[in-house]
DNA sequence: ACTTCCTTCAGTGTATACAAAAATACCGAT
DNA sequence: ATCGGTATTTTTGTATACACTGAAGGAAGT
């Protein structure tokens, strides 16, 4: 694996899991290192973080770490909703049937993932996760998915601001089950109005649960 | 200005403008020979154009100027359809209406910019651009326009294959006058429509035209 | 004649040295 | 005391040298 790769991957991480916060100031010495590679590849990667939005040049003096206020996430979800309604409608339109009822059948014994012992629940992630793919997929529309990939980005971090008890994750399974359902259809309205219902329901769980740091 | 910057603009421009054509492989020294920028700078603008996905990185040896193939400029449109439309909707309920009733004005006079002495249209594409950025603005969503700033990229690229006749550009005009009516008429839905229109429009244009390089 | 291995070379990936620009701190003047 | 200017210092921007990887071509063996 590449040094500026590395680099790329361990600066990305501690943005998300807000381990670098909004404002610090990346100074590229100083990173590189802590990461312990030089600053050739750190520079590679610090403009791979400012184009996808994670951080921005502030011109002379380094880059930092892009904030994310309550009018962003407003932003975030509009632009998500005008993104995933489409890709459902035309995953229903263009999907293979039979892997989203399969999916379905998996989120709808999502409970069980919730309330393991995993604290991370990491299998209930990966579950949606393969929902997500399976959605960018069946679009077959590779700059929709690419704008809908750089979006998930943004949008991980705004959900480790969110308080994800059991109850929000096993409501949200179902609503994705929903959507599922509706794409394995092959009805385009239903699966546009499910992601509809379950990003408001996001939405309003984020802003609901939002602690300010 | 920064000799990475140069070298950014003056790659795009050739890719944009195809005097780089689909396919070309970008060796770093040659490229950096050419523009007359180091290597460090040029990898940067690299690394810029491949994110925007005007070049692919093609493990280890170089990168490649992306190829636009038709099933491209569908799927191209088909996202643009989507984010334009929300954008002219969005505009149309949060936007200044006196600036797009102004932008209308000079848009239905713009057959005079068309069928002026500039074989280029230069007047003609700034006052589009004006329409452009004046609903950027006034959806005041700053991810949303990203998403349509990257885009556009893509679609000049798309514009340079057809054959830009003075009657397609007039009655393009004409669409987008629609639209800056609608959106100053702060009626959402019918700026959705002049939208879905003027895009349906373009498309058939820039199909029926295209010459296969 | 074909295949396989080795050599060589072109080209990217990384490190570091140097130059330029910007920010800050300090000093002086008003 | 505050404002302005200058000098210093820190940090970014650029160039170049070196290392490593992958590929292509040639030579030798079958």
């Amino acid at each position: 694996m590449r040094a500026s790769d590395r680099a790329y991957a361990a600066l990305r991480d501690d943005i998300i899991e807000w381990r670098l916060l909004p404002g610090t100031v990346l100074a590229e010495v100083e990173q590189s290192e802590r990461l312990g590679v030089s600053r050739t590849p750190l520079r590679e990667a610090l403009s791979r973080l400012t184009a996808e939005g994670l951080t921005t040049a502030a011109g002379g003096r380094g880059v930092v770490v892009t904030d994310i206020s309550l009018e962003d996430i407003d932003e975030l979800f509009e632009l998500r909703e005008t993104l995933e309604c489409k890709a459902a409608a035309l995953a229903a339109e263009r999907g293979d049937a039979a892997l989203f009822l399969q999916i379905q059948k998996e989120l709808l014994e999502a409970p069980d993932l919730i309330s393991g012992a995993d604290p991370a629940r990491h299998d209930y992630y990966v579950l949606v996760g393969r929902l997500d793919e399976a959605i960018d997929a069946a679009i077959s529309n590779s700059y929709l998915a690419q704008a809908m990939r750089s979006l998930r980005v943004h949008l991980v971090r705004v959900r480790r601001l969110a308080a994800d008890d059991a109850a929000r994750l096993t409501a949200a399974a179902a609503e994705h089950a929903a959507i599922a359902e509706a794409i394995a259809a092959r009805n385009p309205r239903l699966a546009e109005a499910a992601t509809t219902v379950h990003l408001h329901r996001s939405l309003s769980h984020v802003k609901a649960t939002h602690t300010p740091h």
